[in-house]
RNA sequence: GGGCCGGUAGCUCAGUCAGGUUGAGCGCUCGGCUGAUAACCGGGCGGUCCUCGGUUCAAAUCCGAGCCGGCCCA
């Protein structure tokens, strides 16, 4: 064995990490243990030797949800991956052969955005001006720099993935992984281009999905308009017109150009009022509900009711649109400027609703239902159009101004005012998004949504009613998928139009594969070298039958890129082998956030492509909170960083915590208080694993030789072993069940209760011995296979100190890395759950002596006389007499006493406390001597009966007591306290007794001593075994005379071979209970020097 | 505005499905231990179980309404 001083040479060794028993740092300390484990496992290729050990093994399926390749890991992130990683060291080791590509989401507005601002532009027409291919390129550049930066922050915890070779988005065969999924959807007929309602970020020039649209208040106007009604064009005789104005409200004046119709509730009841204002008077219909506001609002003086009618009765009402000068061509179509029922009105503002479906989303679908033309007169821009006639050339937003100057001017606005209201904006520039109608390419997923439906039940989540609730409910609300931008960072959609196409899906072309493109496109292009970006082929056209196809010039949603992750991770349709092999996923873990996002579309890609849900298993975890609470947020100020949590405790500690949250949906709050507790437990554990191994080294233990098959164990020992299999079975339960956080609790609590603060509490002594004994072999093996154990249980979450222990504890002879150890199975013929019981027994009646002990101030190195234990129950008694010896050992007793169930501790007495309120009436005069006489008896018995006859000998007269008189009152004899416990399904006291004697006084001044030789000894650093000459001057010659009665116990606990004056050693004056000491201490091999 | 999730000790969370005296860790405090020692152990203090209403002999738990936080949708 090489012990080496210098620690140049230790690191040497323990970045080897070879050396068994291997001399450790005295402290916890993460940051170098993670320092030597990252070398180490580079020496030995620990990842490539952990997933080829298991090459052989069952397939397991695992998908990485892939992160967006824009800025550092955050927290979220970062329990993310803790959790894959996490999931995936538990399946290696339960012998899953585990794929673990990770993958990156790298196209996508977001990345254009950040490279726009980085390049200073502002529009659109910057990027043109700049070239379509450079910015693609700086896109690329861009996101392969992010990802490079993600991979390093995942790398820094220890998450164990195929790094060299992650899936990215931006490869060709990824990309073309993209196009043969939208091909598959597009034979099924789940394909076409239509008008939408969408929303259009003005400054991007593209639509955005739904979820890209952050909502902040913003102050916009609030007008209330008056659209007249047409009057009968036959004149006074023709009653198909009518007099007077509807009154709409809108916060989007520039919406009303496209107004189209107007919108009422058929069941709502509607009032025609004759309102007067500056001696005119005006009929206006409003909802009944809304009358007095608007008026008011309107500033009307005087109104009569004139008419009640239903909304049922003003369908079919036509009216003129009001700004109809100023945009001639405003709808006028057939159907056009006419009121009908819609399902979104209500009885707020004025129950009328002004309804565009060019611009606002439900009156597109109200719209389109009534079979309506779409009036959208603006262009992707945001500036309005040539149709929008006078107001052509201007953003809508800064023509509101001047549409409301001219509906007044027109006579047809009734109030104008503002209002504070969330409204959408851009999530990467923060614009204001409009609403457009505009020609889009969707995935007609409502088309197969009872499928979409079914292939849901396919799928097992945890928790599973984030499937049934969640989940379910939004699938069925979800409407067709836009999958068409109108930007440059994306897959190109593979699709090819005909000249003067006419919007027939026959008609088109969709290119599924390289291959396919290679082969139809006009022009001479390499399948296996192509770039599949708009750089390349935008410039591809395809000749068919004498009529030439152009593509058409959108890119995919992002979205839809990560939705065919499961086999564009395997390389599929490139490769088929792994798709056969592996596909569908059998894992994927992301937070809830993804029920709208990857778990739907790839519910959606899977089910439009394949017919298949793409994954089997989730795992749904929540969101990283800050520990006010609320989100981590730069302008909230209460972000922490993963690199911050890591610098402050380091990996290993960070992990077990993110771990030991619940994973299944509830947010998790983030707390520096955990995290630190989690390192003291990790710190516990370091602890347990480093106190025996200079005993081992010493003694040249062989675990390889002595194990716990074969060694002369206690039982004590025994327990321990038995505990370790209740915990494993317990622990494997909890990640089948993914409750990790769980499996981490027990495991814990084992490390902490069960073997810091007890088994190696109770074996110390057993390895100070110095001469090799069974005794010591056995708890030396049976810390070893504990400890063995212990370290698999915790290598899915702390990694970096479990390869350190585990390669000071198996040196040359195990694997190369822990992480190669199968998950520890519970051995049954290790249970012994009686013994188990009677150890919980010993615990409990510990604790009530400890405190018993603390009430009587009697501290632990001083020996109590005897331990009396008063139980209950045959089985605590019997527990208790089978573990007496541990017992006394514990509790430090020179004797513990069992009484039985059913016995009484002769010892013991009760007394009475009198209630007078009861006594006074009942004994008149009387009262105050049996009060007295009650309070002086002494019974041992608790028995009415008992006190009768000690009162009456006491009064020298008969009495007769009742319950309600007195209570009863345990009277221990002198020197004796008690305390109560309860264990197993009984109850009892245990009673300490720290009557002093001689002996006791001799032996607990003699430890007084030893501690402080200890101490003295620890001051100079001695080594273990080294003997020392030991000086001792007692001030009290009482107490010398008692210490000197155990100066062999003295001599043998602090190995002082001599006894005598000490010359230039370590001197230290002490107090000890008032008697002043000096103790001197000096090295003998220095002595004899 | 709607769907889902959460609100229990100063802090982080169990307990809620299956109603029966609210638990643990951390923190605080008092004490103990002393070759695991810059570690460790024990005792104690500490709760309108978010609020209000209902069901029930009995509600943290079941039901209804509301408030606060989170995600998603509008």
């Amino acid at each position: 064995m090489s012990r080496s001083d210098d620690s140049e040479g230790r690191e040497r060794d323990a970045a080897a990490g070879r050396t068994r028993f291997g001399e450790v740092d005295d402290q916890y300390d993460p940051h170098a243990i993670e320092d030597r484990v990252f070398d180490y496992w580079d020496d030995v290729d620990a990842y490539e030797q952990t997933t080829a050990h298991r090459s052989d093994g069952e397939p397991f399926f695992f998908v990485d949800g892939p992160p967006y390749t824009s800025g550092a890991a955050h927290m979220g992130t970062t329990w993310n991956k803790a959790l894959k990683d996490a999931y995936i060291r538990y399946l290696r080791m339960r012998g899953y052969d585990v794929h673990d590509r990770p993958g990156y989401d790298m196209h996508g507005l977001p990345i254009e955005t950040k490279v726009e601002e980085q390049l200073g532009f502002e529009s659109k027409k910057d990027i043109i001006e700049f070239g379509e291919d450079r910015f693609i390129a700086e896109c690329k550049q861009f996101a392969e720099e992010q990802l490079d930066g993600l991979q390093d922050d995942f790398k820094s915890f220890g998450v164990w993935m195929d790094w060299d070779d992650p899936y990215e988005t931006v490869s060709p065969e990824y990309m073309e992984a993209a196009w043969w999924g939208f091909k598959q959807a597009h034979e099924r007929g789940l394909v076409e281009q239509g008008k939408r309602s969408i929303t259009q970020c003005p400054r991007c020039e593209t639509a955005i999905a739904k979820n890209e649209v952050e909502y902040h208040e913003v102050e916009d106007p609030s007008i209330y308009v008056k659209f007249p009604l047409r009057e009968a064009p036959g004149g006074a005789g023709d009653d198909s017109g009518r007099e007077g104005s509807l009154v709409i409200w809108t916060t989007t004046p520039w919406t009303i150009p496209a107004n189209t119709f107007v919108a009422v509730d058929e069941e709502m009841t509607y009032r025609a009022v004759r309102a007067e204002k500056d001696g005119t008077e005006e009929l206006l219909y409003i909802a009944e509900p809304c009358v007095e506001d608007v008026l008011k609002k309107g500033r009307y003086e005087d109104y009569e009711i004139v008419a009640e009618l239903s909304g049922a009765e003003m369908v079919g009402w036509e009216y003129e649109h009001p700004l109809r000068e100023e945009v001639p061509d405003a709808p006028a179509f057939e159907g056009a400027l006419e009121v009908y029922h819609a399902d979104y009105v209500e009885a707020d503002r004025t129950g009328l609703v002004h309804s565009a479906p060019g611009h606002g989303q439900e009156d597109f679908e109200r719209g389109r239902e009534l079979g309506l033309e779409i009036f959208s007169p603006v262009a992707g821009d945001g500036v309005y159009e040539d149709a929008a006639g006078k107001y052509a050339g201007t953003f809508v937003r800064d023509a509101n101004d001047e549409i409301i100057a001219d509906l007044d001017a027109g006579g047809h606005l009734l109030a104008s005012e503002t209002y504070v209201h969330d409204y959408g904006q851009c999530w990467r520039c923060d614009t204001d998004i409009v609403f457009l109608a505009t020609d889009q390419w969707f995935i007609t997923v409502t088309d197969i949504k009872g499928e979409l439906l079914d292939n849901i039940d396919d799928s097992e989540w945890h928790p599973q009613s984030a499937r049934d609730e969640r989940f379910r409910n939004f699938v069925e609300d979800s409407p067709d998928w836009n999958v068409s931008r109108q930007r440059y960072w994306g897959v190109p959609i593979p699709i090819w139009t005909p000249e003067d196409w006419q919007g027939g899906m026959d008609e088109v072309i969709v290119i599924g594969t390289r291959e396919e493109l290679a082969e139809r496109v006009d022009q001479e292009i390499d399948p296996d070298e192509v770039d599949l970006h708009k750089g390349t082929v935008d410039d591809l056209t395809i000749t068919e039958d004498g009529t030439t196809y152009t593509r058409v010039p959108d890119v995919f949603d992002v979205w839809l890129d990560s939705s065919v992750a499961s086999w564009g991770t395997i390389g599929y349709p490139g490769e088929t082998e792994a798709f056969e092999e592996l596909w569908p996923a059998d894992l994927i873990v992301e937070a809830h956030d993804q029920t709208r996002g990857w778990f739907w579309s790839q519910l959606g890609m899977g089910t439009a492509a394949l017919g298949e849900i793409p994954y089997e298993e989730v795992l749904m975890h929540g969101w990283a909170l800050a520990e006010d609470g609320r989100k981590m947020s730069k302008s909230i100020g209460n972000v922490v960083t993963p690199h911050e949590a890591m610098e402050r405790h380091g990996a290993d500690p960070m992990r077990t915590f993110l771990l030991s949250q619940n994973p299944q949906g509830d947010d998790m709050r983030f707390s520096w208080d955990e995290m630190a507790a989690m390192q003291r437990d990790l710190n516990i554990l370091w602890n347990v694993f480093r106190f025996p191994l200079p005993y081992m080294r010493m003694d040249g233990f062989d675990p390889d030789a002595v194990t716990v098959a074969d060694a002369d164990l206690e039982r004590i020992d025994e327990w321990i072993l038995s505990r370790l299999q209740a915990v494993e079975a317990e622990m494997t339960d909890h990640w089948e069940a993914f409750r990790q956080d769980r499996a981490l609790e027990a495991l814990l609590e084992f490390v902490v209760e069960d073997l810091s603060r007890f088994y190696v509490q109770v074996v110390r002594e057993r390895m100070w011995e110095e001469d090799d004994s069974p005794s010591k072999e056995a708890a030396y093996a049976t810390v070893y296979a504990v400890l063995t154990d212990v370290v698999a249980l915790v290598a899915p979450y702390a990694p970096f100190i479990a390869e350190e222990i585990y390669q000071h504890l198996t040196g040359e002879t195990g694997y190369d890395t822990v992480h190669m150890l199968d998950w520890p199975e519970s051995d049954g013929a290790w249970r012994d759950v009686g013994l188990e019981e009677e150890i919980a027994v010993v615990q409990a009646v510990e604790e009530a002596g400890s405190n018993a002990r603390q009430q009587a101030e009697r501290k632990l190195r001083w020996p109590v006389k005897r331990v009396v234990v008063d139980v209950d129950s045959g089985d605590l008694a019997g527990a208790v007499r089978v573990q007496s010896d541990l017992l006394a050992d514990r509790l430090n007793a020179r004797e513990v006493v069992v009484v039985d169930p059913g016995e009484e501790w002769d010892e013991l007495q009760y007394s009475a406390e009198a209630d007078m309120s009861v006594l006074g009436p009942a004994f008149g005069e009387r009262a105050g001597a049996v009060m007295e006489a009650l309070n002086d008896a002494r019974v041992a018995d608790p028995t009415l009966d008992a006190l009768e006859a000690a009162v009456a000998a006491d009064l020298d007269e008969p009495v007769d007591l009742d319950d309600e008189m007195v209570s009863f009152r345990r009277e221990t004899p002198g020197g004796v306290v008690g305390t109560e416990f309860a264990a197993l399904d009984g109850s009892g006291v245990v009673y300490v007794d720290t009557t002093l004697t001689e002996d006791i006084e001799s032996e607990g001044y003699a430890r007084e001593v030893i501690r402080r030789v200890q101490e003295m000894r620890k001051d100079l650093d001695l080594d273990l075994d080294e003997r020392i000459r030991l000086e001792l001057d007692v001030a009290d010659d009482r107490v010398a005379a008692l210490v000197r009665d155990h100066e062999h116990l003295v001599a043998e606990e602090v190995r002082a071979d001599e006894f005598g004056p000490v010359e230039d050693g370590h001197r230290r004056e002490w107090d000890v209970e008032g008697v002043e000491m000096t103790i001197a201490i000096v090295p003998l091999a220095e002595a004899t020097a």
